[in-house]
Parts: C-alpha cells; structure tokens; sequence
DNA sequence: CAAATTTATTTGCGCGCGTAAAAAATTGTT
DNA sequence: AACAATTTTTTACGCGCGCAAATAAATTTG
C-alpha cells in the first residue's frame, strides 16, 4: 500500500473490513478489544484520518456544535467561549466559534452558515434588541438552540443566565449600607437585554425605599464601553462630584468611568478620604486589576458556562425538542474590593 | 417540488440543468445574465443553499481559511484575530477560528482538526517555545500556512509581526529622554518569542548606552499576566520603589503592575508629583484606559493583518509555495500617555 | 463440546455534488 | 440568412463514507 486515503485502503492495512474501521472511528469502544488494538496499531503507522465531509454528508447528526456570542473580543464572552468550549470538547463534541462583533447582519450571517453545517445544536448569546428577531427563531426551529446570557424571548428552547434583579439588589444594598442609594450610570440605548433589565431593577428598588431614582445615561453606540464610559463620567464628573456612590451598570462602563475620574483627579474608593465610591457589576476579567480594584456583582462564569452545555447534550440525546422552555438564572456573587 | 433538498431539485425548480447551477454557485459570474436572473429568482422562493459537505469533499481547495492564535482571551489577539476574519469575509473566504488557550497539546489537535478540514490556507500565531515545533512543521508542509505575531524559525511560508527591537529602542530612547535608562520588567519564562526578543534588545541597548542593564524577571507559568505582574510588582515595591523608571515587557504585566503600585500607595506618573515612572509595549485595547493611562509602544494591528491576509491568499492563488521565506516587521509607534 | 450469543465481514446501495465529454441550443457576427 | 462562438444540456462517472441486511467467524455459556 503505497499511500492511505481512503477507509476502504486503511482498512485493509489494519486487516479489518470497512465497516468495522468505520464502527471503531465512530465510537472507538464498539469494538472488540482485539479488533480495535488492530486499529489503533495501524493508526500509528499511517497517520489516516477519515474525510471529515464524507462522514458528516452521511450523517444526519454531525457532532458540531456551533458557539455564538455578541463579541468576541469583549472578555466578558471570551472567558464564557472559552469555558463553554472545553466543556463540548470534555463531552466529545467539535465546537465552532463564531462572533457577531456587534453586527446584526453578521449574526444572522452566522446562523445561515451555521445551518449548512447541520449542527447537533447551537449554544447562543444573541446580541439583544438590535438582533434580526424573526432569523433567530426560525433559526431555533430547525437547529437545537439554548440560549445564554442575554434573554430574547421565544428565541430558543431554554435559557442560562444570570439573575440581574440579584445583581442589582446586592450591589445597592451593599451601597446604601456603607453610604447612600447610588446614582446609576448606564448607557442611553443599551442592545443588550441585561443592561435593560438592570436598570428597570434599580428603579424598582428605589421606589420600593422610597427614594427617587438618579440615572445618568451616555449616549452611544456599539461596544466601545470603556469609552463610553469615560465620556460619560468626564460629562458627568464635569458638573461636579456626585454627593452619592455611583452603580455603573457594568464593569466596562466602570472602566472607562476610573480612567474619567482619574483625570479629573476624583478620588475613587471607599475610605473617607476618598471623594467617590463606584461599583459595578459582571466581574469582568480584569475588574481585580483596576484603580482602585472595582467592588462589583460577580457572575458565575462556571455555573452558566456548565448548565448551558449540559442543557444541550441533553436535548441532544433527547432527540425532540424539550417539553417546555425553561429559563434558569443564578445568583451573582457580590465581590467586595476596594472601589466602594 | 413539495420540498427541495438537493441540487437536482431546485435545478428543475430553476428551470435549468444541475451542472450549470453549480456553476453559478461556483462563480456566479459564470454563467449567462439571463440563467443567473432565473436561478437567483428561484433562490429568493426556495432559500436552498448546497450541502457543504457535498461540495467539500469534490473539491481539492477548500475555501476554507483557519485562524489559529495562543489565547483568545486575550484582548491583543482577540482584536488581532477580528480584523483578520473580517479581511477574509472580505475576500470572500470561509474563516475558522481557534485558539490553544495556552495548551501546546490544543494547539496540535487544532492543527490536525484543521488539517482533516482540506483549508485553502492557515494563519496562525503560535504559542512559542513550547510550541511542538515538530507537529508545526509537519503540518506546514500539508497546508500553507502563513505566521504572524510571534515567529518560530522554519515554521511556515513566511511572518508578518512587529519589530520588537524598535518597541524597546522606542520606549527606552523616550524614557531615557525624559527620566533615565528604565528597569526592565518581565517575567522570567516567557513562552512568547517576543517577549525574549525585547528581553534581549533591552540589554543589548542599555549596552550600547554603557548602562547596566536591571532586570526584574517574574517567575509565573501561564497566560495570566496581569496577576503575574501584580505579584511581581508587590514583591518588587516592597524592596523600595525603584530610582528609574519601570519599562514593562507587555501592557498586560503592566497592568498588573499599575494593580500593585495602587496597593501600595506609589503614585505611577509622568509628574514631579508622582513617585514612578511606568511605560510599556503593545497598546493592549484597555491600555488607554489605565489609571493612569498607559504610555506604551503600538502595534500596527491593521497593517499585520492586513499584510498576513494578503500574502496567504497570493500564496493561495500561487498554488505552490513561496519562492523563499520572507519575514515581515511592522514598525511599532510609540503611544505617548500619562504614565510616563 | 455443542449451542447461543456476540462481534466481524461481505455486499451493495445511497448521499449530494464536482466534473468531463459530447450534443444541443443560444447568441453574436458578417 | 448562414456561420462561428459561446453557453447550456445531457449523460455518466466518481468522491469517501454511512448504513442496512445477510452471512460468517469468534467468543461466551451451559
């Protein structure tokens, strides 16, 4: 045998039939210890891998299991992406990673792609508001679809995600009990369904101890959240140092409010010193290493990252879609730093 | 035609004949205005889109594109890795991207995932040192493979990155200028080839300058650098703050670095009022938004990517390997800010 | 050791499309 | 209108493997 590249030659290398290599690559236990020692002999010796496209042309089920998220180069989902794709490979599965980087055209162009590939399932951030809604869910209808982080709904069989009441009410209560109600820092036009969320709480929670609601929301667009934030606080901190802490709807924005209120020579932190107190919320990869180390809710990367694979491998298996949709929210935990 | 479901079907849905519909979707450009009105006619009716599979397995040249890099979490090469796919979409290709995140064991299965993957070409950041330089070679001589950011001798048809020499001649020659010849900061066992390389520039210069060359080397495994930076720092700090301004090998480290020094109450600043001076290499996406921001070296992100996407795809087009290996050095600009 | 059971082999069809060659139809040219 | 040039159709084979059914061999069981 001079050369190996299709089954049918490597077969005969291994002095097995066919079918039975074709058995063993499917499922390398399926064999008879002896047959399939044969096997991985030969595998050695000729390096052969079979032709990834003819299997998945005959398969019904591909093991692919498509990843998308809003932003890939937003750590926040590089870290979920990351997580989410050891744990598909742990379980046998070839994840493909596809970002949207904020586009909604291209997250729909993703979808379309992803389709063609017929994928066991898809696990999915949708960007939110600006998301091609009606793609999404005819999407959903023809391919297993669990949905994490950002909730649109009727998009998707269930959803994992992290619970933004809690990380509202924890970050808050924390605030009003070392200082005062904050003042919420956000973004005018936030896509993202989480952002929406986390304000509307903040408002309820204010009503409910009955103090008025103070939003200072920046115009902008896109995902340069740190600029955002910084224009934001520049314009804010510009009309004077607030007399209360302030709650930045996220780390990101956070960010960008240090870098503002460093310039203007404010005082971030929590001792009496200090002119301002800031938290925040998501534990953003790098929140530990700002100036100060910013106090802010964090989400369960592991948790989220975990029960959303585990959720898909089940429908999966299943083979039908799931009964009901099922959404699961877990509890932020409040990481006290030196920011507030 | 209840449903179409293959090439035969939606040819007779067409009204013309299969061959010439893979024509068109071939280059659609092929084939007479006339027939090309009545396929994408029927297209708008039936959204049919051939099997990928399929069509992969006829075709020798794939058009797939891979894009292979160390660490996606880590924002230079998520940004790096962004422009690259969005200048391959442009051109018409299929990227796939990947990332070892520091495993050099997932950085050989990505390789022969790939390779059973037929791609039309590779680019790829490898991890470094404890890349196996061997898989990487092997590999190379399948695929064409063009490498970019961090070069390994006689790995691929040629490299596009940045000039180290000229980050640290830069930053140095800037520190020099305004403070003194820098301390140099970096950890002790970098994987990187970069980071050795600026290693070995510092103390080469600070030759040339007839200066001893000081160095505080971290020791520290891993992709987390900024925790690796604030340890250091903290260890570095505690020894007194040094009386020459600290040169980071990495923004990364530095701000890490920029963590340890807020700890430690040592004001890092370009003013007679601050306590040190900090400046460092790469203009990481957040390096603007340290406190204080940081003065850094840039890379020219869009021009390596640029360059790298074009010369793999003239290679691609080419159809055999380049003439002779080239290696290509962008010219860093120094990213003048508040932190030195 | 024979029977029952498990596992492997043989055979052969089908997947959806690429592609080549020859024949037919369409278009452009004089 | 007649011819040449281009494009399309027809026909038919091949890609590498999944998968199913029938048969044969190996293993386990009594």
């Amino acid at each position: 045998m001079s050369q190996i590249n299709t089954m049918e030659d490597f077969a005969k290398a291994c002095g097995v039939s066919r079918p039975t290599v074709s058995k063993y690559f499917h499922d390398a236990s399926s064999v008879r210890p002896k047959t399939r020692a044969k096997i991985e002999e030969a595998l050695e010796r000729y390096d052969y891998s079979p032709n990834i496209y003819a299997i998945n042309q005959n398969r019904k089920l591909t093991k692919t299991i498509g990843i998308v998220v809003p932003h890939l180069a937003d750590p926040f989902f590089a870290e979920m992406a990351r997580v989410i794709e050891a744990k598909l490979l742990d379980a046998g599965m070839s994840p493909a990673m596809y970002s949207a980087y904020g586009d909604p055209r291209k997250e729909v162009e993703i979808l379309d792609g992803l389709r063609a590939m017929k994928p066991a399932g898809v696990l999915m951030a949708p960007l939110g508001e600006i998301s091609d809604r009606r793609a999404l869910e005819k999407f959903a209808k023809a391919v297993p679809t669990i949905v994490f982080d950002s909730r649109i709904e009727g998009f998707g069989e269930a959803f994992i995600g992290s619970d933004n009441g809690s990380f509202i009410s924890q970050t808050v209560d924390y605030l009003v009990r070392v200082a005062a109600p904050p003042l919420f820092f956000d973004m005018a036009t936030p896509a993202n369904p989480n952002a929406i969320a986390r304000r509307d709480h903040y408002v309820r929670l204010m009503d409910k101890l009955g103090v008025e609601p103070q939003i200072f929301s920046v115009s902008g667009r896109g995902w340069k959240f740190e600029e955002v934030g910084f224009r934001g606080a520049l314009d804010l901190l510009s009309q004077g140092v607030p007399d209360r802490p302030v709650l930045c709807s996220n780390d990101r924005l956070a960010m960008g409010f240090l870098a503002a209120a460093y310039e203007k020579g404010v005082r971030v932190g929590r001792l009496p010193t200090d002119d301002l107190q800031l938290a925040s919320n998501d534990d953003h990869p790098l929140s530990r290493y700002t100036c100060p180390p910013l106090t802010t809710a964090a989400h369960d990367y592991d948790a989220v990252a975990g029960l959303s694979v585990r959720m898909l491998l089940e429908r999966i298996e299943q083979g039908s879609p799931l009964r009901q949709y099922k959404a699961t929210f877990f509890q932020p935990r409040l990481a006290l730093r030196d920011s507030a």
